[in-house]
DNA sequence: GCCAACGTTGGC
DNA sequence: GCCAACGTTGGC
């Protein structure tokens, strides 16, 4: 199983928003960046990432989980490439993790979030992900 | 193909 | 509101 990191504003797509769409999920569109969609690419159903709230909050709120692999963008205009996975919420983290704490963690100085901060969709290592799992003390 | 101008993202 | 980082556009 990969993990992934997937960031949203909270007045666009909130994770209440993803909440309230239960076990049928919902796509994740929008992404119009080249490598965020090449990332969207590599997701396989089961796959898990993170739900980042960026701009309002600087924090990770929940985990969702992968429940359809990638298919066109319906929000992309006719003949553009832009894809889109449909995600499930998954579990709330008990304490969100935030933007500050992540970087004052050193276990997690490599993160993408830190170094390509404008990436909307990035990859986690395992080792990330049980390290961010422990801070927001969510037992997955 | 280079690069300046411009737009967007996202933290502060 | 500002600005750094970075992607895109368009003139040459």
């Amino acid at each position: 199983m990969a993990y992934w990191l997937m960031k949203s504003e909270p007045d666009a797509w909130s994770w209440q928003h993803q909440i309230k769409k239960g076990v049928s999920g919902e796509a994740w569109s929008g992404v119009r960046n080249h490598t965020a969609k090449q990332n969207l690419m590599k997701m396989k159903k089961g796959d898990r990432a993170f739900f980042y709230h960026s701009n309002i909050g600087k924090e990770i709120v929940g985990v969702v989980e992968i429940i359809r692999e990638h298919y066109t963008d319906p929000t992309a205009k006719k003949g553009e490439p832009w894809v889109v996975v449909d995600v499930r919420a998954l579990a709330p983290m008990p304490m969100p993790v935030t933007l500050t704490a992540i970087k004052t963690e050193p276990g997690l100085k490599n993160m993408a979030l830190l170094k390509h901060s404008r990436l909307s969709v990035q990859p986690v290592t395992a080792e990330e992900w049980k390290i961010v799992c422990r801070m927001g003390e969510l037992k997955m």
